[in-house]
DNA sequence: GGGTGTTGCTACGGAATGTGTAGCGCTACG
DNA sequence: CGTAGCGCTACACATTCCGTAGCAACACCC
């Protein structure tokens, strides 16, 4: 019980960390509050990209990490690897979508913390 | 060196995990990959709860970590403390409302992995 | 047969983070 | 006084993450 660690992706439907509902949110809610994850699908919002090239968008970070991240992410459903890199699948790319209001949430706050910057 | 330590809350225009750039975009997805940290979001999206009663509302998530993340939502303007308990700010409410297409996609997850969940 | 360069991805040890239980100091109510 | 709620912390243990190194497979070129 140390290499072959079953990441346990959630899904709905499934019992996540923090929750026995099932109810999808939660189950979003858990993969999305994984270290990284975010950061790798914004990544992916625009351009496909190797799994070195991901490693350097995120700014170094770990394979480890970045393997299991990209693994949850196929799991789910929300990325898929065809010879052009990671890209997300139709279903992924709708959830960067809604991730749009975030952003646009998050630059507003850098306004208000830090006026000029992006 | 131990108990007291900063939890480096971050913010636009400082130097985040995994992102030296600064962008707001970069702090929020830092923030919002925190473990629980969505979830204590999402439960507190209609009503404002106390301590514990925000404890039990995720199911149980140790004091710890529960006093950590609201330490960093407070901290970044999201959440504040009254007399009614933990509650939105404005501006965290707006982040709320920026979270509902992601919780629209997730509903439409949970309908493909399981027809008939919520 | 080299070499040199990609690719995705894993092993390993140490560092950081999260978990769970207990309990503090405080305020109120009776 | 006792009891109950509150926010929150201490401590020891478990899990996760990080950073470096490196593997196996494929390609290209000589």
């Amino acid at each position: 019980m140390k290499s072959t660690k079953t990441p346990a992706s959630p899904r709905p439907g499934t019992k996540v960390r923090g929750s026995r509902t099932g109810r999808p949110i939660m189950a979003l809610l858990d993969l999305l509050g994984r270290r990284w994850l975010l950061r790798v699908l914004w990544e992916l919002r625009e351009t496909p990209a190797t799994f070195r090239d991901l490693r350097e968008r995120c700014d170094g970070v770990s394979p480890t990490v970045l393997s299991g991240r990209l693994r949850e992410l196929r799991d789910a459903g929300i990325v898929d690897l065809d010879e052009s890199g990671y890209r997300p699948t139709p279903h992924g790319d709708a959830l960067v979508r809604a991730l749009g209001p975030v952003h646009d949430w998050a630059v507003a706050w850098g306004r208000r913390v830090r006026p000029s910057s992006e």
